[in-house]
This record gives C-alpha cells, sequence and structure tokens, in this order.
DNA sequence: CTGTTAGCGCCTTCAG
DNA sequence: CTGAAGGCGCTAACAG
C-alpha cells in the first residue's frame, strides 16, 4: 500500500535544476535566484512534495521534533500542559512524541529510552518518578531537556516551576485561618519532587500559624481520584480527629470529597477540603474545590519554548517561577 | 552538546563482527549462531549502542511510528483514547506523534500533512472535523488509517466505533419514560460525525416514544464545559419551556448544568440533563450526570490494534461496535 | 551462518 | 548563484 511519494529528484527533474537548489528553496536557504526559487516551490506544489523529515533527519543530524515524557495524559494536569507544549511545538514547525509513563519509573526509564533511538532533538520530562541521580543518567545524552516542576540548570538544559512549596505554605496557612487546627496532608507519590516541596511547605505553613507538626497526619497517595480516596480513608481510619485535607493534587482533593461523603462526614463542615492546581474540574465538584491555582497552560508553553531556544543553543534561561494563588470555593 | 552517540561500526568493531551481523542481532533476526549474536548483544549493551530508528526508517521505508490526530487532548475523553492508545503502541514498541487540532480544520489538515512528511506508517484520526472529500484526500498517501467513530473500510483502511445514534436514542427514551416531553439537544460540532449520528439518534428516539419533533430544540454546540454552557443559556432563551437536555458529551453537559443553575433553575426538578461518553468527570460533578456510557479506553486500544493489524497488512476487520448503555444518575 | 555491495532521500562541503 | 561529490546509520539483496 506504500504510496510511492515524490522526492527531492523528481522536484528538480520537474523544475530543471538540481537536487540542491530543491533543497535549498524548500529551506528557504540564502543564495537562490528569486525566479529559481519561485519556480522550484511552484514545482513542489504541483507535485505535492513533502521533504521526508527522516531523511533530512539523518543527513543534517537534527530531527526537528521532540519528545514530552509525562505520567499520565489522561491526568488533566498533564493533558493541559501537553496540549500548551504542543501547541507551541507546531508554531514552530515540529511535532512531538508523547509518552505515557502511567507514574512507572521503569517505564519513563525505557520511554527516554526510546526517544534516545528517535534521535530526537530534546524533551520535556513532567512529574518525572525518577530518582535524581538516574534521571540525570538517562538524559545525559539528549541535546536539550526541560524538566517540569523540578530544578534543572546547564547548557542544553533548564526547568520550569510552580512554587509548590509557597503553595502548599499558604494554603495550610489559609486553612489555619479559619480555625483548623488539625490539618492532614495528602503527600503525593513517593519520589515526586513535588511531594517534597508540598511536604516543605506543609511544615512552614504550619510553623507559620504556630500549629505542632504531627507525622501521623500525612499520608502518601497517587495523584488520582482513587488514588485520593483510598488515601483519605487510610488517613481518617489513623487519625479520625483531622478538621482539614490538603491533598496533592486536585484529583486526589476529589477522592479525598469521595471519601469523605462515603463516611458521612460534611464538607466543609466536619472537615475543610483543599487541592493543588486549579484543574478545570475543580471548579465544577460539589463542593466546589478550594485549591493552589496554577497556570497550567503557561507553563506548558513556557517549557516548550524554553525547549526550543536550549534546542538553539541559547543559553539556559531561568523561567521565572510561577507565584501560587489561593483559590477559596466552597471546600473551606 | 550533540552527544555522539554510537553506531553499528562501534558495535561491530567491539564484536569484532560486521555490521550486518550487528543489524542482525539487534533486530533479532534468524540466521545468526547463538554466541555470535551473544556477543554482538553484549557488545551493544556495554556500549549503550541504541539504533538510530531515523536511520532504520529510512533505509527499511518503515517508520515503525504512529500519529494519533485529535481535536483535543485535554478533552478527558480523547485524553483517555490516547492513553490507552498510546499504551497499546508502546507494547508493540512503537511511538506515537499526538496531533491537536484545537477543533480547527485547517489545523487538522496540517497535521496530516505533517504527518506525511514524518514517514510515518500509519494514523489514528479521531473526531475528524473534515468534511469526507477533504479527509479521504488528506489520507490518502497513508498507509494505514484508522477512524475513531466514523465508518471507513479498504484495503488498510479501518474504523473503530460506539454507537452514537443507538445511544441517543436509548438516552432520549429514558428521558421520555421519565415524563420528559420537551427534549432539547446540544447537537455537537458542525461538521463531526458524532453530530450526524446523535442527531439521527435523536429523531429514532422521539419517535419511538411518540414524540413530535421541534427543530427548535436543537442546538449546535463546541464539545467543551464552555461550548455547553454557551449553547444551553442560547437554547433556554429560544426555547424556555424545555424539560430536558442530551448533550453532544459529558463536557457540554456539565456546561449545561453550570447554565442551568446561572439561571435558577434545578436539576432534575425543573430540568434533566444527560450527557453522552461517561467520562470520569460525570460521576463526580453534582447533581452527577446520567450518561450514555462508553468503553473509552477499549475503544482507544482498539484502535491502535486495529492499525497495528493493518499496518502487518492484515486484511481489515471490521472491529464491533460498542453497544450503548444509559448509566442512571442524579441529573435525571 | 556471515560479509559485501548498494542505496534510502536529503544535507554538507566544496567547486565552478 | 548553482552544481557535483560524498556521507548520515542502517537495511535489502545477494554473495561466499
Amino acid at each position: 500500500m506504500k504510496n510511492e511519494r515524490c522526492t527531492a529528484a523528481d522536484v528538480a527533474l520537474a523544475a530543471g535544476v538540481s537536487i540542491m537548489t530543491v533543497s535549498r528553496a524548500m529551506n528557504g536557504r540564502p543564495g537562490l535566484g528569486p525566479d529559481t526559487r519561485q519556480r522550484v516551490l511552484e514545482a513542489a506544489e504541483r507535485l505535492r512534495y513533502r521533504p521526508s523529515k527522516t531523511a533530512r533527519a539523518l543527513a543534517s543530524r537534527r530531527s526537528s521534533t521532540f519528545g514530552i515524557v509525562l505520567p499520565d495524559v489522561a491526568n488533566p494536569f498533564f493533558a493541559i500542559l501537553a496540549k500548551a507544549a504542543i501547541d507551541v511545538a507546531r508554531a514552530a514547525g515540529r511535532n512531538v512524541f508523547i509518552m505515557n509513563t502511567d507514574e512507572d519509573p521503569d517505564l519513563e526509564l525505557g520511554a527516554l529510552d526510546s526517544l534516545l533511538g528517535e534521535d530526537i532533538d530534546g524533551v520535556i520530562i513532567a512529574g518525572s518518578r525518577l530518582p535524581e541521580a538516574k534521571l540525570l543518567e538517562a538524559v545525559s545524552a539528549f541535546g536539550a531537556v526541560v524538566l517540569v516542576n523540578r530544578d534543572f540548570l546547564g547548557p542544553g538544559r533548564g526547568s520550569v516551576n510552580v512554587e509548590d512549596r509557597e503553595g502548599a505554605a499558604q494554603a495550610i496557612a489559609y486553612l489555619a485561618s479559619t480555625g483548623r487546627r488539625r490539618i492532614g496532608l495528602l503527600a503525593g507519590p513517593r519520589i515526586a519532587t513535588g511531594t517534597k516541596r508540598r511536604l516543605a511547605g506543609y511544615h512552614d505553613g504550619l510553623a507559620r500559624s504556630g500549629l505542632p507538626l504531627d507525622r501521623s497526619l500525612v499520608e502518601r497517595c497517587i495523584p488520582t481520584i482513587d488514588g485520593g480516596e483510598v488515601a483519605t480513608r487510610a488517613l481518617l481510619e489513623r487519625a479520625p480527629g483531622i478538621d482539614a485535607i490538603l491533598a496533592y493534587n486536585d484529583l486526589a482533593a476529589i477522592g479525598a470529597l469521595r471519601a469523605l461523603e462515603a463516611t458521612g462526614r460534611s464538607v466543609p463542615g466536619d472537615i475543610a477540603v483543599m487541592g493543588t492546581d486549579d484543574v478545570p474540574y475543580a471548579a465544577i465538584v460539589r463542593p466546589s474545590l478550594s485549591t493552589v491555582h496554577a497556570d497550567i497552560p503557561r507553563l506548558g508553553s513556557e517549557a516548550m519554548s524554553l525547549l526550543l531556544a536550549l534546542d538553539e543553543g541559547e543559553e539556559p534561561s531561568l523561567v521565572p517561577t510561577q507565584e501560587p494563588r489561593v483559590v477559596i470555593r466552597e471546600s473551606t
């Protein structure tokens, strides 16, 4: 079935020039007579010529494509991030591979490995579940790398960030200001940087509000609705007296809402719930979710812009970190 | 920064064999001494050799990568579909390009065009916003094509489907069975096949229930929360007396919920709302959404499995269409 | 079982 | 301003 696609040679023949001239015309390179260029372009159009990016990549050693590695495209945070990043890439004429790791470090490693084989120009890694050392090693062969919410700086390396720590701190402080005293934390997946950051922010917030730290109020969770529900049940069992929960993300918070409802607690009456990210669905659940807002599309497009810049050889510039902003809705 | 990656020649040298032998060993081809193969594989491992898929694609004329074209990755329906498809592709050792068209037919054309240049093996197109003729022409150069929710059959062509028409009919019939008489329809985007199918199902359902068809109760909508909200306001203005709404998808239904709440109508008291798809968020909004269930992950993995099969040259087999199933929750 | 000879379709380098 | 020669890293087809 493989249609015989036409090549630069066909165009060259049709336009009565050499292959080289076709190449130059297609790439808008200087050093071509305007009339010649015109003639070539017309011939290309007529033959519906599409330069093979494969051949181009092999010859030029630049694939003009990128990869995005993330734990779960079905998670709205990553879906929105990816969409924004893809849109920026498209505007720059580049395509992107999406690699789904299903929250699995081994699959993440495999994804990176696979991208290496693709001769990709660069990669964005969001929500890496890899420990620092492994991640560094796994990305060492890439020309350009951007990490989302994980610090990274060096030649061809960069990162874009949301102030997760400060966001968590502000959330806790807000919760405390409304009279909550025993605040639980759904901390997130084991190795995620976001988990560490939120945990630190949780400590900060507690300290800021003069509240004691009680480690038994911290529960790990998988950052999905189900994960949040499970973790909340566990937390409730261990610490039935809590009067507030800050969740790793909005999905987990929604799970918490569900667990709370199932165990007959009223929100925010008996217990307040806050999420993180401000995903569209946060505003839609009932009770609607108070949360720490993040500009996810901006994060995604900044990540891709940075990657493009790094790929062009620009110096790694610090992208300003997003200020967190607490959004109050019905759940607190 | 471009690290000098090692090539088959390096491995060949290290293993004391020819490049050809390396190629055969890496691809698990027959006709190699077990010891030789072992030696090559070890050398490759030691040198961390990753065959260039670019070179391989150029030489073999098979890229082993696919494309997925969809209107909006941030829409959970497509995100979930894509995730399932990507997972199947990964299991088969193929990577996939995600192309986001932002619901724009021109961008869709551009995406297809761009994929052509990538020498891709095949493509899945979900929710195409292209008219039949243009779509056919745009995909004519691809070896394998799978359409989601749009009939397509031929050599190297196939489709996977949900019974949207029957689903809509059942939804309407259910609504009518609960006493609703003036049922509005948020029909969806202009050119989408899903719009036509749901419209037909709407007619079917009305007829089945002995209800008259009133065209003024049908409103087009963009299939997003905002789109659903806008369309519902317009519908309400034109036909304030409606007592039920069937929406193109759950997102639009959620938008409807929002518009209804804003205009002081109670759901399901004053007016019932039904969605389509049964996206995870349908169960989470308040009131929770009655909807027509679809097995989205299955749809995605079937699409990719079919694409893989077509790519292997298998005959286009009909994938059984999913039976619709009405799910009753609080909104009706 | 293994190696040799030719490209795949394009870009790079250097001539004209 | 344009063209010719050479090669990117790999695989297909044939040799040995």
